[in-house]
DNA sequence: CTTCAGGTACGATGCAAGTCATACCTGAAG
DNA sequence: CTTCAGGTATGACTTGCATCGTACCTGAAG
């Protein structure tokens, strides 16, 4: 079984703050810029994201992430599971997830 | 004559990595908040905020808001205004300061 | 001129956060 | 069983940043 193993805030109490103290880190954001950028919103693996930090730190940041109430974290004890929180995300700051598309300047939508 | 004598990055070049560091700060917010729930946009004095901090880390944040391109400080000598740059951030961000209007769970638009 | 309030510049301090090293746990594959 | 890769826990280090103290600048009012 794999639900919400490891959880975090629910959806009417993600905190603006937390989430943007998240957002601010450049690996973190863009963890989060990538699951924007897939629409199908896949279940991806912990090292699919080429984060050039120790496995340390990039669970470290997983953890803001979750704690912050961005993403799932999904146990399969010696393995993980990230999942976007999209619909959640939505409902409590719709545009949130657009607007880390617009990272370069002139080519923004993603589609 | 009172231009945009402290001047940020362009409208273009609005980094949102800064903007989000920027947003990140709660005092830095609580200002952004304020000036996004102004729709007349006027422009306000550097104390209108009522900040409970010292005034050297006042000139800190508005500076780091300033640099981040939220932002305009007009420079009287001994007086100082502050601008938002709603235009350019709608421009580069849009829904951005929407989401500034979302703090409080449940109540969220200010309209 | 002097006085005073608003702001800035510089420096110091204290705390939060990102990073990694070491050690350990978990489950799958031999 | 052993081995190995993925992940975590703990602790230490280092950087960044928010904060303030002191000193100085600016312009207006007396």
């Amino acid at each position: 079984m794999a639900g919400r193993n490891l959880v975090g805030p629910e959806a009417d109490a993600l905190d603006l703050g937390a989430v943007l103290r998240a957002l601010a880190d450049e690996h973190r954001r863009a963890v989060m810029t990538e699951l924007a950028a897939d629409r199908g919103d896949s279940e991806r693996g912990c090292n699919s994201f080429d984060l050039p930090i120790s496995k340390q730190t990039q669970t470290h940041h997983f953890r803001v992430l979750r704690e912050a109430g961005l993403i799932d974290e999904i146990d399969y004890g010696n393995r993980k599971g990230i999942r976007l929180r999209r619909a959640d995300i939505e409902k409590r700051f719709p545009g949130l997830l657009t607007l880390l598309g617009a990272e370069s300047p002139g080519g923004p939508a993603p589609r």
